[in-house]
DNA sequence: AGCACGCCGACT
DNA sequence: GTCGGCGTGCTC
C-alpha cells in the first residue's frame, strides 16, 4: 500500500494523508486532486510513503493525479517548508501562497502562453506617425526590444494604442521560443565607467562564488544601480538567472528601460501585482525553465521557481512594502537571504538607507558593506536647515521663512518641492461650537475631509461620507477644517505664488491611469515650478530641476509609539532630500519642526543618515529592542472586543517561559478598524531560537483554543507596526 | 477555512 | 409545528 502525505490550503498546521491506487504515480512537490471535508480540492504532496499511522478506515483515496512533474521542485519545498517554519504559518497556506493563482486552481502547468509583441519590418521604418503616443511605443520596442502587452502597460502606454498598431501592422504578435539566452554572448548598452567605490563594490561582489550578503549603502545619486547592473552582469552571462526585487512603487518605466536597455536581447519578466492571472504563469513557467534570464518584480517575486538563480538584488531594501502584511506575513528581504544561502550565490541589500536590522548585520560583519559615499553629479551635499516653529506665525502650515526661501527659489527658476505625507484636504473636521469631531463610524481615527470630491473619506477603511452641513451633535454651521492636506497645500500655495505652475502628485491626483505620466513630464519640461506630495514623490522618481524642498510634518515621527517611527522618520526624510539638487549644485532642505533640539533630529541633519543610525543602533540596543531582541505578535480582531481579550488573555502562560517576555493584551495601533476591535500580545526574546520554539508550542495551543475560531487571529513574526 | 451537526427562539 | 440563528467540532 502506498501513501500520499499532502498539504491543503487550509489554516491547520498539519497534513493529511491519501491512499494511492496502485496506477497512480505522483510525485512529491506535485498536485492532486482529494475530497478533504467533503469537499474538492487542490492538494501538494509532501512525500510518498508505504505506511501511515492514520486508521484505515479514515484514510480516503487520492481522485486523480495532477502532475507527474512537480510544480514545486525538492529544493524549492525545502525554501517553502523554511518560510512556513519561520513565519509559523500553515505549510499548505504557505504553499498555495507561492503558487501562481491558475496552479492553485489545478490549472494545467502548460496552459498559456503569452505573445509578445515585435515590430514588422514596416514598424521598424516608421519614424512618423500622427498618434504622438503610438510613436512612442514603436520607439519604446526599438529602443528595449520586444515586450508582452501586460509589460507596455506598465510602461504607460495603453491597450488601445497596441490595438491601433497591430490593425496598422506596424507590430505583430509572436509567441516566444528562443530558450537559448544562455547560450549566446551578451549584448550589452553603453556602459558608464565606474568610479572608484563603484569598481570596489563591484570587484568585491563578482569575486564572490558562493553565498554572502552585500549592503550596498549609497547615498542618492551615488549610482547604485549601475554596480546593480554590472553585477547582474557577470552573472548573466555565465547564464544563471537573476531576481530584481524592487518596492511596490518602485517598478516604474525609468526602473525597466534601465534595465532593458542595458541587457538588449535578454529575456526580461516584470513580475507584479496587475498580472492577470495567464501571466502570472506564464512568467512562473519562463522562470522554472530557464527562459527569463532575468525577473524584475516586487515581494512575491520572491516565490518564482527559477531554475538555476544566481543573484539576487534587493533595492531599498528597508523599504517597508516587503513586508506582507495578511496572511503569510514574509519580509521578502529575509527570505532572499535564506534562498542565497540555499542556493549559494551573493545577495545585494542596495539603500541609501539601511534598516538598522540590516546596518546591524553589517557592521557585524556578518554582510559586507560596501559604501558608496560619491554623488555622481553634485559636489557638494545638500544643506539641511531646521525651521523652529515655536511662536511662528504659519500660513496654511508654513512658517514665513520657509515661504520667502521658497519665493527666492521660484524667482531663481528652480523649482520647489513640498513633502506632506497626508492627502486630502484636511485630516479632520471640527465642530467650532461643540468640539464635534468627524470621526470614522468604524475606525478610531478621523475622516479625512476631501475638499474637491466634498467627501470625508477615511484613509483606513475607505468608508465614504457626506459633508455636513451643520454639526451632527449641535446643528451649529461653523464646521471648520483643521490640520493640513496636500489639497489645501496646493490651493495655498496656487494662490501664494500664482505665477508659477503648481503640481500635486499623490494616490488622489494620479488616480487615472497615466496622469502620473503626464504630471511628471510636464515637470521634466524644467523651469520654476511647485511640487506639492506624499511619499510617492520621495520614492523613484527623478527631477532635475529640484533646488529647495520643504518637509512639514517632521515631528510626527519624532514622539510616536512605535520604537522604529524615528528610523521610518530619518529614511524618509533622506529619500525626500535626495530629490534636491540632483543636478551640478547643492540642494536646500527645510525640515520644519518644533523640535530643532531634539539629538537625532540634530544628527540626522549635521551628520547624515548613516551616523543617525548608528546612533539609533545604540539606543536600540540600550533598550534592548530589535535587531538586539526578537519580536512576534500574537494579533487578533473581532467585532466584539471582549472576545478578543478574552482569547489572547488566555494565551498568557501562568508561570513564565524562561527567555521570553510577554507583554498584553493591549489594543492595536488603530484600536478599532473597519469596525472591528484589534489587540495584540507582544512576544520578546532575547534569542531567536527561544522565540521560535515558543512560538511553535503557542501555535499548537492556539490550535485547539475554542475562541480561535471566533476570532480572527495570526503571528506575526519580525512584525513592522508594532509599539 | 469551510462545512455539518445540534440546540434554542419567532414565524409562514 | 419548522426555519434558521450561530456555537462546536472535525477534516486524512
Amino acid at each position: 500500500m502506498r501513501f500520499a502525505e499532502v498539504a491543503l490550503k487550509v489554516p491547520l498546521h498539519r497534513t493529511f494523508d491519501y491512499r494511492l491506487e496502485p496506477q497512480q504515480q505522483p510525485c512529491v512537490g506535485g498536485r492532486v486532486r482529494v475530497k478533504f471535508a467533503n469537499r474538492a480540492c487542490v492538494a501538494i504532496v509532501v512525500a510518498l510513503k508505504s505506511h501511515s499511522d492514520v486508521p484505515a478506515e479514515k484514510i480516503k483515496a487520492v481522485e486523480s493525479v495532477l502532475d507527474t512533474t512537480p510544480v514545486l521542485s525538492p529544493e524549492h519545498l525545502g525554501f517553502l517548508r523554511f518560510g512556513a517554519q519561520y513565519y509559523c504559518h500553515p505549510l499548505g497556506e504557505t504553499l498555495f501562497t507561492a503558487l501562481p493563482g491558475a496552479l492553485r486552481e489545478g490549472e494545467q502547468v502548460d496552459k498559456t502562453q503569452v505573445p509578445v509583441l515585435t515590430l514588422t519590418p514596416a514598424g521598424r521604418e516608421t519614424t512618423q506617425l500622427r498618434a504622438k503616443k503610438q510613436l512612442a511605443l514603436l520607439e519604446q520596442l526599438r529602443s528595449a526590444g520586444d515586450a508582452t502587452a501586460s509589460e507596455l502597460k506598465t510602461l504607460g502606454f495603453s491597450q488601445a494604442q497596441i490595438k491601433a498598431l497591430l490593425e496598422k501592422a506596424l507590430i505583430k504578435e509572436e509567441l516566444r521560443t528562443d530558450t537559448h539566452w544562455q547560450s549566446r554572448p551578451l549584448q550589452l548598452g553603453s556602459k558608464p565607467r565606474l568610479n572608484p567605490e563603484q569598481a570596489t563594490a563591484c570587484s568585491a561582489i563578482n569575486s564572490e562564488t558562493g553565498f554572502r550578503t552585500f549592503l550596498l549603502e549609497g547615498v542618492t545619486g551615488s549610482g547604485k544601480t549601475e554596480v546593480y547592473l554590472q553585477s547582474l552582469e557577470a552573472i548573466l552571462a555565465s547564464g544563471k538567472q537573476a531576481l530584481v526585487l524592487v518596492p511596490e512603487i518602485g517598478l516604474t518605466p525609468q526602473t525597466v528601460n534601465r534595465f532593458k536597455r542595458r541587457f538588449e536581447g535578454l529575456p526580461i519578466d516584470l513580475w507584479h501585482s496587475n498580472l492577470t492571472d495567464n501571466e502570472r504563469l506564464h512568467t512562473w513557467r519562463r522562470a522554472e525553465l530557464g527562459e527569463s534570464a532575468l525577473v524584475i518584480g516586487t515581494r512575491s517575486a520572491i516565490f518564482l521557481p527559477f531554475q538555476t538563480l544566481g543573484m539576487i538584488v534587493v533595492d531599498e531594501e528597508h523599504d517597508g512594502s516587503f513586508k506582507q502584511q495578511d496572511g503569510l506575513r514574509y519580509h521578502a528581504r529575509d527570505l532572499a537571504a535564506y534562498r542565497a544561502a540555499q542556493g549559494r550565490f551573493p545577495l545585494i541589500l542596495g539603500t541609501a538607507t539601511p534598516a538598522l536590522e540590516t546596518l546591524q548585520k553589517a557592521l557585524q560583519n556578518r554582510y559586507q558593506l560596501l559604501p558608496l559615499t560619491k554623488r555622481a553629479q553634485t559636489q557638494q551635499d545638500n544643506r539641511f536647515m531646521l525651521v523652529d516653529m515655536k511662536g511662528q506665525a504659519e500660513q496654511s502650515g508654513f512658517a514665513k521663512t520657509s515661504l520667502d526661501t521658497m519665493a527666492a527659489t521660484l524667482a531663481r527658476g528652480q523649482q520647489v518641492m513640498v513633502f506632506l505625507n497626508r492627502r486630502g484636504f484636511a485630516p479632520t473636521l471640527i465642530c467650532h461650537e461643540c468640539g464635534w469631531l468627524s470621526n470614522c463610524t468604524r475606525c478610531s481615527t478621523s475622516a479625512t475631509y476631501h475638499k474637491s470630491l466634498s467627501r470625508l473619506i477615511c484613509h483606513h477603511c475607505s468608508e465614504q461620507a457626506f459633508v455636513p452641513v451643520q454639526c451632527p451633535d449641535c446643528g451649529s454651521t461653523q464646521i471648520m477644517p483643521t490640520g493640513y492636506g496636500t489639497e489645501q497645500l496646493e490651493e495655498f500655495l496656487s494662490q501664494q505664488f500664482a505665477d508659477f505652475p503648481v503640481h500635486r502628485i499623490d494616490r488622489d491626483s494620479t488616480r487615472r491611469k497615466g496622469s502620473l505620466e503626464t504630471v511628471l513630464d510636464e515637470i521634466n519640461q524644467g523651469g520654476a515650478r511647485l511640487l506639492i506630495g506624499t511619499q510617492m514623490l520621495a520614492k523613484g522618481h527623478h527631477f532635475a530641476d529640484v533646488n529647495l524642498v520643504v518637509i512639514l510634518d517632521v515631528d510626527s515621527g519624532l514622539y510616536s509609539c512605535d520604537f522604529r517611527a524615528t528610523e521610518h522618520m530619518a529614511q524618509l526624510i533622506t529619500q525626500v532630500a535626495g530629490r534636491a539638487g540632483r543636478s551640478g549644485e547643492a540642494g536646500t532642505v527645510l525640515l520644519q519642526t518644533h523640535f530643532p533640539e531634539h539629538p537625532l533630529l540634530q544628527d540626522l541633519v549635521n551628520n547624515g543618515y548613516q551616523d543617525f543610525a548608528r546612533y539609533a543602533l545604540r539606543e536600540r540596543e540600550e533598550t534592548q529592542m530589535p535587531p538586539y531582541s526578537h519580536l512576534a505578535l500574537i494579533r487578533a480582531e473581532a467585532t466584539n472586543a471582549q472576545l478578543v481579550m478574552a482569547f489572547l488573555s488566555d494565551l498568557v502562560p501562568a508561570t513564565p517561559y524562561p527567555g521570553i517576555q510577554l507583554l498584553g493584551p493591549i489594543p492595536a495601533p488603530m484600536e478599532r478598524l473597519a469596525g472591528k476591535y484589534r489587540y495584540q500580545l507582544h512576544i520578546q526574546a532575547a534569542q531567536r531560537k527561544v522565540l521560535h520554539q515558543y512560538l511553535a508550542q503557542l501555535a499548537d495551543y492556539i490550535g485547539q483554543h475554542k475562541l480561535a475560531n471566533r476570532v480572527r487571529w495570526s503571528i506575526d513574526v519580525d512584525p513592522m507596526d508594532t509599539y
